[in-house]
DNA sequence: TGACTAACAGATATTGAAATCTGTCAGCGA
DNA sequence: TCGCTGACAGATTTCAATATCTGTTAGTCA
């Protein structure tokens, strides 16, 4: 018993979070962190180079856990358009259920997103690489019409930039957003789809 | 001869413009504006309520300027899924042409888009109805397929946002910009189009 | 040896006093 | 009368001194 209790990355980013949550983005520090984890802030220095690098892992943590559920429905099966449809549904739902919910650490990937941060870029990728592959599925089934399906990612991805990057969240409250996400969708849906008659 | 040179909103407007390009928007104050026309500070305030009805109208004459083009191919004759190519790819070029020539004025542009200003809010209303007219002609045209223009027009605005949105303007550079302007556009374009077999 | 601390230099942030700015208005001069 | 000025109060910004933070390293302890 009276176990060490050994300091570990996860036990930092752990600790961050919650620094990052109590005290906001701008007055959050490294000693904050080292204090919240009893240890002196050099020993955090030990396992992130910086204080940047530490605020990157922390906001890839974050991103990862949020959009967990997006890689579930690119990755089920079914017709490609209603999954398609889901997926852009549900993270548009995520981004704003965070920026009400957890609003100070939405603050701080917004910060990131402002740098051209490589992990938000990384991610970003990541999810563009799941819409191609609802796209592909798409055309296996011959429901969608599409000559190069990154491409296609990419530009619904941009299209739909209004809903999901940060820096409209302050337009978020619209009360005529859920229309005007049906027309958008239903555009850019009709746009993939192979022309039937 | 020795004519009395009388203090107009517009020789305001003007200086103002100036200082703003001269001092930047941060440094720029109402001061500098009367100093450079040479009248008390207080003579400004007898033609503007308040600094920031200042700005906003500074705002205004620059967009209603840089936007002119724009008025032209939307009341302009012809087809219109290539008028409405023409007027998008024409409100991106001047977007970005804008930061690049004249970035002090743009960042005035951002600080006021960023605020829910009622100048940005008219002035986008203003270019979505301009959408909504090539898009009714196009439907006139029986090319394109739409139910509500104006909301398919507020849809394809809000699809081009990150090309003419100036909060994405640093992303404006990125290399692979006009392959995927070219993508989501002609993804738009088809979404709008009526099925044509 | 290897994880940690304590002390340090240079960079950044905070603070409070002084300067400047915004917005108002009584009054001057044409 | 009408347009402008100059002085003003309160808000905001600047500036420089001070404190705190970031990132490094020599040295401690187990």
């Amino acid at each position: 018993m009276n176990e060490v209790v050994v300091l570990t990355p996860e036990r930092i980013l752990e600790a961050t979070e919650d620094v990052l949550r109590r005290f906001g983005l701008a007055k959050a520090t490294v000693v904050d962190v080292a204090r919240a984890l009893d240890v002196s802030h050099g020993s955090v220095y030990r396992h992130f180079p910086s204080k940047a690098s530490l605020r990157q892992a922390v906001a890839k943590r974050w991103l990862d856990r949020a959009n967990a559920p997006l890689a579930e429905i690119a990755e089920a099966d079914g017709p490609a358009p209603e999954r398609l449809d889901k997926w852009l549904r549900t993270m548009i739902e995520i981004k704003y259920s965070k920026v009400c919910e957890d609003p100070e650490m939405f603050r701080t990937y917004l910060a990131l997103a402002q740098d051209a941060c490589e992990v938000v870029k990384a991610h970003k990728e990541l999810l563009v690489e799941q819409v191609a592959h609802i796209i592909s599925d798409g055309v296996k089934q011959g429901v969608f019409e599409v000559a190069d399906a990154k491409a296609a990612a990419r530009a619904v991805f941009d299209a739909t930039v209004r809903y999901h990057h940060p820096a409209h969240s302050d337009e978020w409250n619209d009360p005529a957003k859920p229309a005007r996400i049906d027309a958008l969708l239903a555009l850019l849906l009709k746009g993939l789809e192979a022309c039937k008659r």
